[in-house]
DNA sequence: CAGTGAGCGAGCTTCCGCTTGACTT
């Protein structure tokens, strides 16, 4: 190659599409990375009037790229525009030719792909286009929107929480949504009450001699109840129970029914998100760790360095044709034809979504778990062997499954006439399943059918135990990581790049908790939410939100001016956050504490508190009492006082007066050095 | 390991989306 040759640019987003698409394109390209946008809004810049001609005023947020990419275009014939084909990709070219001023340069294309293959990449390159400024526009508008909604909620937030400027407290269209259904769910918990129910199950033997089989069967029919019965207190269980015991069975009725179980899509963010929480405990942070680095790839001897995964962040189920075929060659050669369903494409739900990429696919099914196994660390494989699976099982048959329900009438000795009911099912065809199965969510009701033993209409059956188990309805569960982000995806709210920092904002503003992995809403969380809901509804709303994302579409087809649509948006929305201002009450601060379930000497209680060291008891009444004890070292502080926190409070407390707070200091102190030396004698005794 | 926190109010922070690197605490 002479270097007088004329080498075209390229600019996509990322450095690994950019090895990829230079591998495909050859010498006569050179292949620049964006990494994300390149410019931004001023972080000290909040929107007041917007007249007919506002322009954002930008600044470019990354100069030495920009830099390189000027000097790159120089030497180029054409630039060749590759960012995602989305909204934000469109935005990142736009934004590129203003800052790096390649409009005034040379010949200007913009080519979009949805996959990252040769042929896909050379056919975009055969079709150029220009750059769409309708779908630019939709995206400063969210831009625009976002920062106003964020900017003008925080400081309503800081206005009205004390401290809340110090802590950093912070409002916007995607996180305050997040923590409203954490926070109504919680309510949903407070408010709830257990009702109680019996469950009531015979195990009952078939009667033949040579195969003695015994199943259970539970309640279905009550004389004189319809549907299902209710049977709410022990007196009419155990009536039920007694009758049962002594009754005559016979099968009534015996129906079998085929059901067919369909393979679930490939992966996207959130799905890959949400199975790797259930199947690994990943937390949504870790999943993408691990994903980049598969995304990024691994050196194999004496070889480029190799992608294993498509793009990880992705709204999209569809797979490129050429892995289509691929899958569908391993599942006819390992399983047979049996097992190929065919090409199957899948629609993606989410409203919302924007298909700038694939699904999340092994970029080539050739490389089995089992292959690569030595070049990837233990739990990039268990992410790696999963998405493998679940791509080709995606490809694969349905299961078809018999379910059968039997039909026990028991006929007690005082002529009363129950009905119990068996159900089992046998797997007839694994189809998908013989190659991956999913772990259930824990919420979800795992059905205790068991494989049943033939039965006819008209069997007697024997009666070998009848069991009557109380039970309370429970609360619905909290929210999990992976349950909050499959409920924004289902509200359109939030992006796949965004998910997982999202639980992080929330988390760092201590908004909320974990407990057992699920959140709990903080005082400090539920007084934003309410206040929020209160006061700015409509940010609250997600039919609202939802009703911005259209508005949004309206830009991007040319049918609306997005000028226009921020002043309808902010006329009144500032008119509802200055109102807000007016009208809300300052919260007072002991709405911002945790109260324990212990009370101070002075009466008062002993509240939970955060410090930088992790959290402590303290007196409600501080400052006037400062008593502080601490929680051992490795413990969390929950609502209850453990046992040797007890021996702690105690101690402090036969000492301390709200009257004599320099004492109470002192106290608090040897009780803190009571406790090291305990610790200290305990590690002793171990040793 | 120890020992923590509030409000005051001068001077800052706060949004969502796109993408990775690293000019040391």
């Amino acid at each position: 190659m002479t270097t007088d040759v004329k080498r075209d640019l390229v600019i996509v987003e990322s450095p690994s599409k950019a090895r990829t698409v230079g591998r495909f394109l050859g010498k006569n390209y050179v292949v620049l990375a964006s990494m994300g946008h390149v410019r931004d809004l001023p972080k000290d810049w909040d929107v007041e009037d917007i007249d007919i001609n506002f322009q954002a005023p930008y600044i470019n947020t990354k100069k030495t790229l920009i830099a390189e990419i000027k000097k790159a275009a120089k030497h180029a014939e054409s630039v060749y525009l590759a960012t995602d084909p989305d909204r934000e990709g469109e935005a990142i070219s736009w934004h590129l030719v203003e800052a790096a001023k390649l409009g005034n340069s040379k010949d200007l294309k913009r080519v979009v792909f949805h996959e990252i293959t040769d042929a896909a990449v050379q056919e975009a390159f055969a079709h150029p286009r220009q750059i769409d400024m309708h779908l630019v526009n939709a995206q400063q508008a969210r831009r625009v929107l976002d920062r106003g909604v964020g900017y003008k909620g925080s400081n309503f937030l800081w206005s009205k929480i004390p401290g809340g400027r110090r802590k950093g407290l912070s409002a916007g269209r995607v996180q305050s949504i997040a923590l409203k259904i954490i926070v109504d769910r919680e309510r949903e918990i407070e408010a709830f009450k257990p009702q109680e129910y019996w469950v009531i199950t015979a195990d009952l033997q078939t009667q033949s001699a040579q195969n003695k089989h015994i199943f259970s069967a539970s309640l279905k029919t009550v004389p004189g109840q319809k549907g299902k019965p209710i049977i709410n207190n022990e007196s009419a269980a155990m009536e039920i129970k007694g009758d049962l015991e002594r009754a005559v069975y016979k099968v009534a009725n015996v129906t079998r029914r085929e059901a067919r179980q369909r393979a679930r899509p490939p992966f996207t963010t959130s799905t890959l998100q949400q199975q790797a929480a259930r199947s690994f405990r990943f937390s949504a942070s870790r999943t993408m760790r691990i994903a980049q680095d598969l995304y990024e790839g691994i050196v194999k001897q004496n070889s480029e360095p190799e992608g294993l995964i498509t793009y990880m962040r992705t709204d999209s189920t569809n797979l490129a044709e050429n892995a289509l075929s691929e899958a569908e060659k391993h599942i006819i050669t390992q399983y047979g034809a049996d097992y190929s369903s065919g090409p199957r494409r899948y629609k993606t739900k989410s409203k919302s979504a924007q298909e700038a990429h694939e699904a999340i696919r092994p970029t080539s099914i050739d490389n089995t778990p089992e292959k690569i196994k030595q070049y990837l660390s233990s739990e990039q494989l268990r992410l790696y062997t999963m998405i493998w699976k679940r791509t080709i099982a995606s490809q694969m048959t349905d299961a078809i499954v018999d379910n059968t329900g039997v039909d026990i009438k028991a006929i007690a000795t005082n002529g009363k006439e129950y009905i119990v009911r068996a159900t089992g099912s046998v797997i007839k065809f694994d189809g998908y399943r013989k190659l991956y199965i999913e772990t259930q969510d824990e919420d979800a009701q795992n059905d205790d059918s068991e494989q049943l033993p033939s039965l006819l209409e008209g069997d007697s059956l024997e009666k070998q135990t009848v069991e009557a188990n109380q039970k309370f309805t429970q609360p619905p569960p909290r929210f999990t990581e992976a349950n909050l982000i499959r409920f924004l995806e289902e509200q359109g709210i939030g992006r796949p790049s965004t998910w997982a920092t999202i639980v992080g904002t929330i988390e760092k503003r201590q908004y909320v908790d974990r407990e057992k992995s699920r959140f709990k809403p903080t005082p400090t969380g539920m007084a934003v939410s309410d206040l929020l809901t209160k006061h700015i509804s409509s940010i609250m709303d997600t039919g609202f939100t939802a009703s911005i994302e259209a508005k949004l579409d309206s830009i991007a087809d040319g049918d609306q001016n997005w000028i226009n649509m921020l002043q309808e948006f902010f006329g009144p929305f500032v008119k509802e956050v200055s109102t807000a201002k007016e009208k809300a009450d300052r919260v007072p601060s002991q709405r911002l504490v945790q109260l324990s379930d212990e009370k101070c000497v002075g009466g008062d209680y002993l509240v939970i508190r955060q410090s930088r060291y992790g959290k402590f008891l303290g007196c409600g009444k501080f400052p006037e009492c400062r008593v502080a004890i601490s929680t051992r070292p490795g413990e969390r502080a929950s609502g209850e006082v453990t046992e040797n926190w007890k021996v702690d409070w105690e101690t402090a407390m036969e000492n301390c007066a709200i009257a004599h707070p320099e004492a109470a200091a002192a106290v608090a102190a040897e009780a803190n050095k009571k406790r090291g030396s305990r610790k200290n004698s305990k590690k002793r005794d171990k040793t």
